[in-house]
RNA sequence: CGCGGGGUAGAGCAGUCCGGAAGCUCGUUGGGCUCAUAACCCAAAGGUCGCGUGGUUCAAAUCCCGCCCCCGCAACCA
């Protein structure tokens, strides 16, 4: 038995711009179903991550609605842990960065990071709006693309140009429809160059473990490195509390990616936990600690580079290794998700039309894990009622609701299958530390398919029917401890069916990640299909 | 000429690092079985591995070169 490990899982912070999408679900179960595995074989472990609410978004979106940004996040929010809850997320803690917690907490951070020198003060031009009275951020501008002379937004040309500081000089505010001018604009900067080498020797330790989309996007920023502002002139975020910029706030992304932090230190004073043992080398320097960030491709520079460079600043201690799981996109009928498009994908809908734990299966096995992929409804039916249902399903029925029977007999289990179980845990457990979820959910599902093969083989339908009921009740039980132990390594990716399972097997509620046997006796008799085939 | 990920049977994907008889699941077709939600088991058919009919090699899905397409990034969207 490994000795227990502190192990964090961030799940990246969805922002509270729109409703949670099936694409959030998609990338995010890795986190999940690692904080599920990891539990199961004893490990402490942290799920965290939270709504991520600042930004120059819901001010627009505020502005529009005539009400505070706060409501406008407080909608999504509900949305976000609604959806969240449906899909069985196991999160510990799932907070949200307007809690005057983070707030506080992130400023005594910044303060630090700020004494020890790397965050510095610059000027820049910047474009500014006489009418406004102030900066505008690029999603505000309005330039004429050089390439292809159409007006669009400076933050993105549909003909995927991307404006220089000179293309903006003629931008009009999108607020007020006035020209802005080029103003000079203090600002701070964080001094991201400072990390070149720690961040080039995390990458180089994790070349075999980090995908090859974390591995090359990283290498690809390290190889230009550029220190990257720190400050904003917003009004909704985390407002600076440095000397001569109080005025402005942080730009989201330095303050949402410490969540993890700040989440962990709450967590810690609530259940009385010291949060230094999950983040720092110096509290419990014995134990082996983990950290693990999930989350999709367009996140990776922020993860990788962002939050390392964040702890290393406060020059305390900290970890800064994490293993990044990155996950590319998902697409629905072969078209990205957006969300203007017709497209449903909410992922609050889907929960509440389909069966959340076949849909998580789905991800795990025909995620975006190495490149997008892609989600259609007639393809979820497919493996719901084909592999989920037919192959999963119809195993526990055939064995446990087996005409006749009542109880579950006593028997001796078969040494290849209990063999195959013992094999699965193992693979499986490698196979989930080592981030190939796909692998990991079909080796499961391979298992399953074993013991109908079995069942086959064995004929038990013929065996009830002899006089010695022992090799009828031989293959009974040897499929009933088969899928007693289907309980367990489902968890991670089913888990409110193994919990089911779990009650009519009169099994032990926890999920451990090690051979188990179901008792002998007990009533079987009024066992329900797991699930309901879709149609 | 920007950078990264990807393009493999009808569908969805492994395999590519480290070259050595094209694999998996579903679907389709045929057979077996009757315990089970018409579920389960066995077998078969189906692919010039995006394109160049490019280069290297005894041998290329895999290495090299060029091109096309999809997704992401491109530093004030997050």
């Amino acid at each position: 038995m490994n000795k227990q490990r502190n192990i964090v899982i961030g799940v990246s912070w969805p922002y509270a711009n729109n409703n949670l999408h099936l694409g959030y679900i998609a990338s995010s179960v890795s986190g999940d179903i690692l904080a599920r595995y990891h539990r199961a074989v004893g490990d402490k472990v942290l799920l965290v991550s939270g709504v991520d609410t600042h930004g120059t978004k819901p001010e627009l979106k505020a502005k529009a609605e005539g009400c505070t940004p706060k409501e406008i996040v407080d909608r999504y929010a509900e949305n976000f842990r609604e959806a969240l809850k449906a899909f069985h997320f196991s999160f510990d803690k799932f907070g949200i960065t307007y809690d005057p917690y983070h707030e506080k907490k992130c400023q005594e951070m910044f303060e630090r990071m700020y004494q020890n020198g790397y965050i510095y003060e610059n000027v820049v031009k910047r474009p500014y709006c006489p009418t406004c009275g102030k900066f505008m951020a690029d999603t505000e501008l309005q330039f004429k693309c050089p390439v292809c002379g159409k007006l669009s937004k400076a933050d993105n040309c549909d003909c995927g140009y991307v404006p220089t500081e000179k293309d903006l000089e003629n931008a009009t505010c999108l607020v007020c429809g006035a020209k802005t001018v080029q103003k000079e604009q203090r600002v701070l900067v964080f001094k991201l160059t400072a990390f070149k080498d720690l961040l080039e020797e995390m990458v180089r330790k994790n070349e075999n473990i980090w995908r090859a989309n974390s591995i090359n996007e990283t290498k690809k920023y390290l190889s230009d490195l550029r220190d990257r502002d720190f400050s904003r002139d917003l009004k909704w975020g985390i407002p600076i509390t440095i000397k001569g910029f109080e005025d402005k706030t942080v730009w989201v992304w330095w303050e949402a990616l410490l969540g993890y932090v700040t989440d962990t230190m709450k967590l810690g004073e609530e259940q009385g936990f010291d949060w230094r043992a999950f983040w720092k080398t110096d509290v419990e320097p014995d134990v082996e600690k983990k950290i693990y960030m999930c989350h999709a491709k367009d996140n990776i520079p922020f993860h990788s580079m962002f939050l390392p460079a964040m702890l290393a600043a406060l020059n305390d201690h900290f970890i800064t290794n994490n293993i990044m799981v990155s996950a590319e996109y998902l697409l629905i009928d072969g078209e990205k998700i957006s969300k203007s498009s017709n497209t449903p994908c909410e992922a609050l809908v889907y929960a509440q039309t389909y069966n959340t734990d076949s849909l998580r299966y789905y991800f795990a096995i025909n995620g975006p894990e190495k490149k997008d992929a892609n989600f259609t409804l007639e393809l979820y039916k497919t493996i719901h009622n084909n592999e989920v249902v037919n192959k999963f399903g119809n195993l526990i029925n055939r064995t446990l609701k087996f005409k006749g029977l009542t109880t579950l007999p006593k028997g001796k289990i078969d040494k290849i299958l209990q063999e195959k179980v013992q094999q699965t845990y193992k693979n499986v457990g490698e196979l989930i530390e080592a981030l190939e979820f796909k692998k990991a959910a079909l080796a499961v599902m391979d298992l399953v398919a074993e013991t109908n093969k079995y069942y086959d083989e064995q004929q038990p339908w013929l065996k009830a029917k002899q006089e010695d009921k022992q090799p009828f009740f031989n293959v009974i039980a040897s499929c009933a401890y088969v899928i007693g132990n289907l309980s367990n390594l489902f968890a991670p990716f089913m888990p409110a069916t193994c919990e089911k399972l779990k009650t009519f097997l009169q099994l032990p509620k926890e999920v451990i990640w090690q051979e188990i046997f179901v008792q002998n006796g007990i009533d079987v008799s009024n066992i329900e299909p797991l699930f309901t085939r879709v149609v």
